[in-house]
DNA sequence: ACCGCCGGGTGCC
DNA sequence: ACCGCCGGGTGCC
């Protein structure tokens, strides 16, 4: 194979995994494609993955709908059903194959999904297979004559793609039907409503479809001056809050506690005369139609939505009051935990998260909650998890993942999860649901609650369509039937139908808090980040270190080239990671690369241990920490596993491809057979764990980067003994090596790296952040660890030790100090050693960022256009 | 009258 | 349904 046509099988590979490949990939059979990807995926235990989002067909079906023309018709049998309709009011066709009677027969049921009545049978039997065939969607409206008692008439909407009108109409005609045309006086006229005056524009042709750029500007002015009144007022955390809000936590809070505690109407719902109508579908009913308790905190990323969430549960714990105090201490505990709660009713707040942030939920439930407070928490995760629904009703916090709940749905009647009346649900990440078809959306929208949170820092990712899980999760009615929202917000807003977006807008106003990094409370900025520096300093290596590494370098380049020249630089992937990792390791230190062997897979060995070699030579390159990149999503490796031909690629992404690819899967980066049986998982913490050991009888010696590090590290002590600093590594083992610097030089530090358990990471954290005196000054971090959530804002100075291929990996750790809490401006100093293959990864790191920033404006990068530029790369790398 | 017309019975699909 | 339709009763003017 030549490189040319490896590198179009990469690209194709990523066009399927992230469902960008052409769209009927994944049409015809959808449901049983998604069922058998979630359960695919949920049976290899891959967490915190959301499958590829294949909601193209239906939905964009109906995004790219006409109108085709209306259509009077006549709703019969009203006598023998007990739904009710409006004048005016919307009703919905459904078809209903299996009637005894008539296998046409269309069904009329009202907004509420109660049945009215059928379509006459001669009209029936011209839709029914127009329906069937789903060459239109009918919509109804009963125009006049809601009160009649054998029938009524029904004014029909016909919708399809553009390509599908001729078989509709040649359908209808072949049964006697023939569409009026829309738009035109007539059809508007059943379209004004009461005397409330005209909440209702025509349902006429698409006059202005926005284009996506529009609609995105669009969207961004929704979430624009929602500052109300009943978002600006401030409430106290209750005590249980260990933790002081800031003023906008504080306005979240009052928000949260009133949207819990209120019982106002519903978006949309008015009373008149004794009824409740709705005023998008003029649907009426006698009882009193329930709002949400809960909504969507919509916040930006780092405004503390956890936090507030947290604040929000000890506040408004039950029946409108905070979590009582509770002394966790002698015998008594037991007694007054049975009694701090009322008798009925649900008491426990189910949090669903991906995988990603759950440690982070269980460390800021630690970190907020005040001593003398005691919450049952249970994390529902794991193949040991409890499945008792009787324990885990009695936890006041259960915390979950997607794809465990996914998971437990799938298995029937095994979802304690789904047996249990919640006191509360929080989804956390909610976007993650936002394709309505994926197991796991389904999972989510059957639990049953009381209050319902969605905490999402991107409510609209794409279009209004990634809405509807989230709408319909709050149980908003007529939301949470997908017609209703489609012909009353989704369809005006996309189409452009005046008042569509202002209807929208009134929506997501009436459920949703949101604030941006730039927003205002009381006319200051919510945040004020203090600045970021990155500051490049060179570090030139000692003449016996630069002398291993030239003689290393020198027998690498001489490799590489022969790879190039015989053109088998993939087949000896591991080889070239290997080299440059060795090259990488060396400006660092030279005892970091020793155990790793230089030798090359040639020579007289048999394919399978040449195999061998590679595959352990890989697993080499991952144990040492390296943030190496998947082949296949182009990001930091997730999961990484190594493949019989010793590519490496995140699980989730070499699953999907064998997924895609059944039965005969190959390798994107070399089409060698791929087989499940032969992926090898790296577990990197074990790893890490083995070479975390001291290196038995190693004399300690320092090198040009210690140095160069400790000098600043030393003159900053004199500076300000008080500045904390991370010092930041993708190699634990040079972690260890600095550590010896350190102790010489009297630092008092602390450590947190990948390896670590839970408490023992909790424990580094709370002792670095400490600001008592002798507190350590330094934290050796490892560049991958922990999650998102990880706050380092005691630390203001940050030593990058070596570059990562993947710049937003470094980004994500400069975040960990320079975010909510930073008093001081953050300074970052990259150590790079002059001359070396840490130089040209800084160029590619550029090289990166920029085609980052503007992957909006431009089109993404042609096959041949990523070929060249590995090719570069490599060459680059390596100076060839 | 193998029709028309009458008036009672009846009624979704 | 104050309709349509069905099928039985009936039958010159």
């Amino acid at each position: 194979l030549s490189y040319c046509q490896i590198i179009h099988i990469v690209s194709f590979c990523r066009g399927s995994v992230w469902g960008c490949s052409p769209r009927n990939f994944y049409t015809g059979e959808r449901n049983y494609s998604h069922n058998s990807s979630s359960e695919f995926y949920s049976s290899l235990g891959l967490e915190g993955f959301s499958v590829a989002d294949t909601s193209g067909t239906v939905e964009e079906d109906t995004d790219s709908a006409i109108l085709y023309g209306t259509l009077r018709g006549s709703i019969v049998g009203l006598r023998y059903y007990k739904g009710v309709v409006n004048n005016n009011e919307m009703v919905a066709l459904q078809r209903e194959p299996n009637n005894p009677y008539d296998k046409n027969a269309v069904k009329v049921n009202n907004v509420n999904g109660d049945q009215v009545g059928h379509i006459k049978k001669e009209l029936a039997a011209a839709l029914a297979g127009i329906m069937d065939n789903k060459l239109a969607v009918v919509e109804g409206v009963v125009p006049y004559g809601a009160k009649n008692v054998f029938t009524m008439p029904v004014q029909m909407s016909f919708w399809g793609r553009e390509e599908n009108k001729e078989a509709v109409l040649d359908q209808l005609k072949m049964h006697g039907f023939k569409l009026a045309p829309p738009l035109k006086g007539k059809s508007c006229t059943f379209w004004i409503s009461g005397k409330t005056g005209p909440t209702y524009s025509a349902p006429v042709h698409a006059a202005v479809h926005l284009t996506t750029e529009q609609l995105k500007s669009e969207f961004d002015k929704l979430f624009e001056d929602l500052k109300e009144d009943d978002k600006t007022c401030e409430m106290e955390g209750a005590e249980a809050v260990g933790t002081l809000l800031l003023p906008h936590q504080k306005q979240a809070l009052a928000w949260m506690v009133s949207r819990e505690n209120s019982d106002n109407l519903p978006p949309f719902w008015e009373e008149r005369n004794n009824f409740y109508y709705n005023i998008l579908t003029n649907f009426a009913v006698k009882e009193r139609p329930k709002n949400v308790l809960g909504g969507i905190l919509a916040d930006d990323m780092g405004l503390g939505k956890t936090l507030t969430t947290i604040a929000l549960i000890l506040t408004n714990f039950q029946d409108g009051k905070p979590l009582p105090v509770e002394k966790i201490t002698t015998s008594t505990f037991i007694q007054s935990v049975e009694k701090k709660y009322s008798e009925d009713g649900p008491r426990t707040t189910l949090i669903i998260c991906p995988l990603s942030v759950l440690s982070n939920w269980i460390d800021q439930f630690e970190q907020h909650t005040s001593q003398d407070f005691h919450l049952n928490i249970y994390i529902y995760y794991g193949s040991d998890r409890n499945k008792d629904p009787a324990i885990l009703s009695e936890q006041d916090v259960v915390l979950t993942t997607y794809n465990v709940l996914a998971t437990d749905y799938g298995i029937r009647d095994d979802s304690p999860l789904h047996k249990i009346k919640w006191l509360r649900i929080v989804l956390d990440e909610a976007h993650t649901i936002r394709n309505p078809n994926a197991q796991q959306t389904k999972a989510v929208l059957s639990l049953e609650a009381h209050r319902r949170w969605v905490l999402t820092g991107t409510p609209i990712q794409n279009s209004v369509k990634d809405l509807w899980s989230l709408i319909s999760f709050l149980k908003l009615k007529p939301f949470t039937d997908r017609e209703w929202w489609h012909r009353t917000i989704q369809r005006p807003v996309t189409m452009g139908t005046p008042g569509g977006l202002r209807r929208l807008q009134s929506l997501i106003k009436s459920i949703t808090l949101r604030r941006t990094k730039i927003s205002k409370v009381k006319g200051k900025p919510i945040l004020e980040l203090p600045e970021r520096k990155v500051l490049i300093q060179h570090v030139t290596l000692a003449e016996e270190e630069r002398q291993i590494y030239q003689s290393v370098k020198k027998e690498g380049k001489v490799a590489i080239n022969r790879f190039f020249n015989e053109g088998t630089v993939l087949a000896h992937y591991a080889d070239i990671l290997g080299v440059l990792l060795r090259l990488r390791q060396l400006c660092c230190h030279p005892h970091l690369c020793t155990n790793t062997s230089s030798s090359f897979s040639v020579g007289s060995n048999t394919p399978e241990e040449l195999r061998q070699m590679l595959v352990n030579k890989m697993k080499l390159v991952l144990s040492s920490g390296s943030d190496e990149e998947c082949a296949v999503c182009l990001e930091s490796l997730t999961l990484p596993v190594i493949t019989h031909c010793a590519h490496v690629f995140c699980k989730p992404c070499i699953y999907e491809v064998i997924r895609s690819e059944q039965p005969n899967a190959s390798c994107p980066l070399c089409r060698s057979e791929l087989r499940v049986e032969h992926l090898v998982e790296c577990s990197l913490e074990e790893e890490l764990n083995s070479s975390n050991g001291k290196k038995g009888g190693q004399e300690w010696i320092s090198s040009s980067k210690i140095n160069a590090l400790m000098h600043a590290l030393i003159e900053l002590r004199k500076e300000n003994p008080t500045i904390k600093c991370l010092v930041v590594s993708q190699f634990t083992t040079f972690l260890s090596l600095i550590e010896n610097a350190l102790k010489k030089s009297g630092f008092v530090f602390t450590r947190l790296d990948g390896s670590m358990a839970q408490k023992k990471r909790v424990e580094a954290i709370q002792c670095f952040q400490s600001s008592q005196a002798g507190s350590p000054t330094v934290m050796l971090l490892s560049l991958k660890a922990g999650g998102v959530g990880l706050n380092l804002t005691a630390a203001s100075r940050v030593f990058l030790m070596d570059p990562a291929w993947n710049p937003a990996a470094e980004d994500q750790c400069f975040d960990r100090c320079h975010r909510l809490g930073q008093k001081y401006n953050v300074i970052i100093t990259k150590f790079i050693v002059k001359d070396s293959v840490e130089e040209n990864m800084l160029k590619i790191q550029n090289k990166k960022r920029e085609l980052a920033a503007g992957a909006f404006a431009t089109k993404k990068p042609s096959a041949s256009e990523i070929k060249q530029t590995k090719i570069n790369e490599i060459k680059a790398l390596i100076d060839l």
